[in-house]
RNA sequence: GUGGCUAUGGUGUAGUGGUAACACAGAGGCCUGUGGAGCCUUUAUCUCGGGUUCGAACCCCGAUAGCCACCCCA
């Protein structure tokens, strides 16, 4: 019976995260961390599970996010649930209902999770998803959109992805109202060339028209209005100001004037990031903007904010695509070896003694012989390898054999610490960094040769940072 | 959600109607006393279900999944 069951599936659109790939989730993750600390993020982790309608009121409930690919379904207690679609709602939540208004503003907060959207799966997008974001609430300057630019750009660049930096503003609600209604207008004539689809679009959000890839509607929006034309004079300053940071800072960007953004919340500034070989912007790899009336709507007190997101997967998809290698996981510093049971279970105590003195210890405890204590050794890039047989046990030593050179050196069991922490520190002061590890092998020994010097972080020091 | 292409060990591939081959990786061995090399053994009901045929990995239909282009977005 039970074997003519199917072994289980992974379902549609999800993915698991190997060992093999997690060096460039570390490294993804690493990156993410130190420049949330530098600009002085908190982090913070909200429930994947939320109710639906925190997305319907914040993300809106007609936009293709919520009205299309949510997961939504009722629980145990009949009440309505959803899959959180992403991050800033349940982030915005959190702000409200901890009552974060109290502490210094503006509040930075970051988190690292993975965020749901049934949608149909392709390279780069999967139905369970991994983001990074940063969120920053009480501030309507300016800066704060420089500096967040600036991070986000950071993030791309120190792990080699050159980007282009995709920028608009989308005014305020009435603006866009306004510019919305405009825009039918101007299209209304030109009806006859649309498609079905593109009609009710026309009629429900007539902005998202405007990134639409049918080059036949591209060339119909060659003299259509722009919003940046109609925005207010408060955003248009707001505005000019943004731009005028990223100006003095060298940030190089794209004045998208059809860059909308699929959520309800955002206004004035938007924002994304294409890689700089991807023009079209097939695959954003992260974007965000302003949202100052998505706390109000949230029924909090009106708490100007702002965010960015950047998508995991994507990211790690381009790196493999241009070949970058991920940031190595670090080697063991020791191997012990070991022959015959005695031996077995005097080397089982130097590895907890070791570990516990945080040296990166590594161990085949189950192999037998020498020789394939050695290969294992060898394969994880260990510097040393201590080994104990039977000889030792009997003169009370341990042979330490330097994986490089083949080097042996016989030293008293008592005195293996010290010896060995000798020929660590010398390695150390020396910059040697082991660069294999144990589950990425393979791929490492091919790139070992060409690893990336990496790039610092940088901070941004004329501009104040606001930490606690 | 719509359309197109694809599906062979863990991975990458060969086989195009006669009963699955190669490389790499894994496990074990040659070899309880020394790694990067070598040799040997071993690892597949050819994604699943049905059909055509004496015979199907191969042809047909369906399902499923992946990829690509839309839609949309991270």
């Amino acid at each position: 019976m039970a074997r003519e069951l199917q072994p289980p599936q992974l379902l549609r659109g999800m993915k698991d995260i190997l060992p093999s790939d997690q060096p460039y989730w570390w490294w993804i993750f690493d990156t993410a961390r130190n420049l949330a600390e530098c600009y002085g993020f908190d982090r913070i982790e909200t429930p994947i599970l939320e109710a639906a309608s925190l997305f319907t009121r914040s993300v809106g409930d007609a936009t293709d996010i919520v009205s299309k690919e949510m997961y939504t379904f009722t629980d145990k207690s009949g009440d309505n649930v959803s899959l959180r679609p992403e991050g800033t709602a349940g982030v915005t939540r959190a702000y409200i209902e901890h009552g974060m208004l109290n502490l210094p503003q503006p509040v930075k907060l970051w988190y690292f999770s993975p965020f749901f959207r049934h949608d149909r799966p392709q390279a780069g997008r999967y139905r369970q998803f991994w983001q990074f974001g940063f969120e920053v609430f009480g501030g309507q300057q300016a800066i704060l959109e420089a500096q967040l630019i600036l991070m986000a750009r950071a993030l791309y660049t120190s792990v080699g992805i050159e980007t282009t930096l995709q920028i608009n503003s989308i005014g305020d609600k009435t603006t866009r109202l306004q510019y919305a209604k405009a825009l039918q207008a101007f299209l209304k004539s030109k009806k006859s060339e649309l498609t079905d689809e593109q009609k009710i679009t026309l009629q429900k959000n007539p902005l998202r028209l405007l990134d639409s890839k049918d080059p036949k509607i591209q060339e119909l929006l060659v003299d259509a209005p722009q919003i940046i034309d109609s925005l207010d004079e408060v955003s248009q300053k707001h505005f000019q100001e943004v731009l005028g940071y990223l100006d003095e800072l060298d940030v190089p960007f794209v004045l998208n004037p059809k860059l909308v953004r699929g959520l309800d919340y955002y206004n004035r500034t938007v924002f994304e990031f294409w890689a700089a070989d991807d023009e079209g912007g097939q695959i954003s790899l992260g974007g965000g903007g302003r949202y100052d009336t998505l706390v109000e709507s949230l029924s909090g007190r009106p708490t100007p904010a702002l965010g960015f997101a950047g998508g995991v997967e994507r990211i790690i998809l381009k790196l493999k695509e241009k070949q970058i290698p991920p940031r190595p996981i670090a080697a063991p510093e020791v191997f012990l070896a070991q022959l015959g049971d005695p031996a077995r279970r005097k080397m089982l105590k130097l590895f907890e003694q070791l570990r516990s003195q945080g040296v990166r210890v590594a161990e085949a405890m189950t192999k037998d012989g020498i020789k394939q204590q050695l290969e294992v050794a060898n394969k994880l890039g260990a510097h040393y390898t201590l080994i104990v047989g039977q000889k030792e046990m009997m003169d009370d030593t341990v042979l330490i054999r330097d994986m490089e050179n083949g080097i042996q050196e016989e030293v008293p069991f008592n005195k293996v610490e010290s010896e060995l922490k000798k020929r660590l520190e010398k390695n150390r002061a020396n910059g040697v960094t082991p660069v294999t590890g144990q589950v990425t092998l393979e791929r490492l020994d091919k790139y070992k040769d060409d690893v990336p010097a990496e790039e610092e972080v940088p901070v941004p020091h004329d501009i104040d940072l606001d930490v606690e």
